[in-house]
Formats: structure tokens, sequence, C-alpha cells
DNA sequence: ATCTCATTTTTTGTATTCAAAATACAAGTG
DNA sequence: CACTTGTATTTTGAATACAAAAAATGAGAT
């Protein structure tokens, strides 16, 4: 009856592995288009490749790798549509973030989100992007928990998954920057005001504006990159 | 150059496993919290292990099966929460296809949709549930595949699987059908209008009043089912 | 009879082996 | 030299084998 109490869980080898797999994914360890060779991450895991292989599964079916057949897999490489159709579907589920979270939020956790924001207004005053960026992210986490549904939760990481591993860093121009800001002004008096409609517009706004920053500067650090080299893919 | 003209393409047997088993989850062919015995499996599909343990896998991120670590897995079995919760977000998703569809449908694509209405009031008026349901789904797919967002739609499939697999049938009470009925009217002369936001505003009324029907239905059906039976899972 | 606990059996998890496909490479042909 | 064509190597896909955990069974104690 209490075999449960402490009931320290050595997870099993390849929900570890996905684990692993996803970090390195998300973080840009394996970059995108990379070709994950089996032979190699067994190795460097230290694992048979069973386990891996399921944990590659998992990841093609939470669409963080691709599955070519009888050629194994690669890290998703976005196209430019790609990534425009998965920040409207962001854009989506943020706005029913929005919508929820009004009707549900606890005093607690608005002031958390005030707290946060205040945090987020010092890191834009210093110009600092590394914490304006993991504030910002801190805030949005915490509106979609205010949300309280699991599957909204579950379902907006795993979209979310695939925009992390771009490793963009967007808002370095300084009126965009200060447009985002001003949004996230009226994301939190949304939020005082319970206003349902209006947080749900302002996050919709706020993530399609987003979209429209990160697909310019996707397509200018592709011009970069690639200068002078017409890929057909 | 030209290799890929007939290509054919033998798929791969964990995804041809991992469709299969979608599909009973999905039919109900097994049952919500039937556990998946892999030696069975095995069996009944004439398979080894390996690629059935990776479709499991891939099923478990895609949310049908459960994977419960030494001890196998079992197909997902929806709480009641759950279901509101899975019902909310496929309203937020419905909101944004119907959001997306009005701004971009053809006029070949608002025919058919319209067509496909005219039967579904034929079903309605035969009462024809079977029919109508078909048709229903249809409709909604339609409205999907009209905002022309492939993440979109991946992700409203995959969150509705999880729901085909209750293999609910609502709307047999008189009213709550005919106020369906009519709001797929409304639909229909949202999408004529191109007016986006209501279009948006009436699926996901549309999609919260089913919740209800479904919710009430379970409830009703949960009741006959273990009448006298308090079970505190 | 029921409970406990050891033993057996089953089932799951992982590693290894075998087979098939794809890729790399080299020799031959026009 | 370009371009096949055939062979070797690598890599992936699937089956089997082995290990560990869980469940089932049953004998003995209470």
């Amino acid at each position: 009856m209490t075999a449960d109490i402490v009931s320290i869980q050595r997870p099993v080898l390849h929900a570890q592995v996905a684990s692993r797999l996803r970090q390195m994914l998300v973080e840009g360890q394996i970059p995108p288009g990379a070709k994950l060779n089996e032979r190699e991450l067994c190795e460097a895991l230290s694992i048979s490749r069973t386990p891996l292989r399921e944990a590659i599964k998992m990841l093609a079916a939470e669409g963080l790798v691709e599955l070519l057949p009888n050629r194994g897999s690669v890290a998703v490489q976005l196209s430019e549509a790609d990534v425009a159709n998965t920040f409207e579907v962001m854009a989506g589920l943020e706005a029913l973030s929005g919508e929820l979270a009004a009707q549900r939020i606890t005093d607690a956790e608005l002031a958390e989100i005030k707290a946060l924001h205040y945090e987020m207004l010092a890191a834009y005053t210093r110009r600092d992007l590394s914490a304006y960026y993991r504030l910002n992210a801190a805030i949005h986490r915490c509106i979609n928990a205010a949300a309280k549904n699991p599957v909204l939760t579950s379902t907006y990481n795993q979209v979310n998954a695939r925009l992390q591993a771009l490793r963009f860093r967007s808002n370095q121009d300084g009126e965009k920057w200060s447009h985002a800001v001003q949004e996230h002004e009226a994301m939190v008096r949304a939020l005082e005001a319970r206003d349902a409609p209006a947080l749900s517009r302002v996050l919709m706004n706020h993530l399609n504006n987003k979209r429209t920053v990160v697909m310019e500067q996707l397509r200018s650090q592709e011009a970069q990159t690639l200068p002078r080299q017409g890929n057909a893919e």
C-alpha cells in the first residue's frame, strides 16, 4: 500500500532518450535539417538502437523530426510557409489561453504575472534581450497555466516546441520591440479587468505581430547565410 | 529525374501498424482503458514486437494511448474533465479554422460546403443520425481545409482523434439537434459573407454547445452502465 | 478461510542479430 | 570524360534473444 510514498522512479530508457533528444532539438544542438544517425546517437548516449528508435518515433509524432522511409530521420526544417502556419496556430492557441485565463485567473496568479511583467519592463529598459526573452516566455506560460486546461497546455507546448527549434531572437528592432511591450501592457490591463475578449484579441494580435517580425528576420538571415545560392527545396 | 513517376512505396511496417492501431482506437475496436497486450497484438497483426512498440510510442505521443512504465500501455480513457478540456481546445481550433476559412475560402469550396449542408438538412429531416453525423463531420473538415493551414489541420485532427474514441452520438434530443442545425445555417451565412469574426464566434459557440450535449450524454450513460458502483479513480 | 510470502509464469524493456535497402565506390562502356 | 553498371559498405528495418519487472499461483501460517 505504501509502496509509492517516495517512489523514486528511474524513468524508462526510451522516455529519457526522448527527453534528451527533444532538448537537443529545441536547443539547436541538433540543428534543423540535420540527419539523426542512429549508430552515432547510440554511442553518444550509450544505449542500444531499440529505445533510441522508439524515442525517435515519439519525436516524429510530435513533429520535431521527420521520418524518411528507409533513410532514417532528420530534424524538422520548417519552410517559410510552415513557420507562418505554425504562428497562426500559436496565435489561435494563445487567444484561447487568454480567453480562458481572463475568466479563471486567481489573484495570486495575476500578481505573479504582474511581477514578471515589471521584471520584463526592467529587462526592456536595459535592452537585455536574453532576460527579456526569458521573462516574456514565462509570462506567456503563466497565462497559459491560468487557463487551467492541461490539454491546451500540452497542445500549446507541442506546437511551440517546433518554433523553439528556430532559435530566433526577435525584437531587436526598436519600434517593434516597443510595440510588443505596449501589447504586454494591454495584456496585464485586460487580465486585471478579467476582460476575456480583450485579452484574446490582444494575444492574437501579439502573436501575429511576432510572426511578422520573425518572418522578416528569417528572410534577412537567410539572405545573409546563403547570399547567392538558389536552393530549390 | 523521372524516377518518381509511379514511385510505388510500400509503407514501412511501424507506420502501417500505427495507422491500423489508430483506426482500432478511434473506432472503439480497442475500447478506452483497454490494455494493449504486445504479444496478443503481435499475433493478431502477425508482426514482431519491435515495429509494434514503435507504433505504440507514436500513438502515445499523439495522446491516444498512455504508457505505464514497466506495465505496458492502455488506450486512453478520458475523464470528464479531460473531455471538457479537449472540447475547449477543439472550440478554439474551430474558431481559428473559421476565422481563416472565411478569409480564404474559394467559391468552389463554398459551393461544396453548401451542398454538404443541404445534404445534412436532408439527413436531419429524415432524422438519419448516422448520415447527419457523417455530413456534419465532413462540413467541419471542409471548413478546416478552407483555412489552408496544414499545421492547423494536423493539430485539429490529433486533438479530435481523442474525442472520436468516445464514439458518442449526440443530438438525439430534438431541441438541441434543431439548435445545432440553426448554428450550421449561421455558419454558411457567415462563410458566404466572408465574415471572419462571425464565423469564428458561431463555431466556438457550436463546439461549446456540443460539449454540453456530450457531457450530459456521458454522464447519463455512465449512470446507466455503472449504476451503483463508487469507483474512486 | 484468509493472509503472507516465496516461486513460477507472464509481460515488458533492452540488447543483439539478421535482413533489406540505400549509399559509396570502382570498373567498364560508349 | 560522362555515364552506366556491378560490387562493397553503411545504414536502416525487423525479428529474435536475453534481462528485469510485474502479475499470477500456490503452499504454509495464522
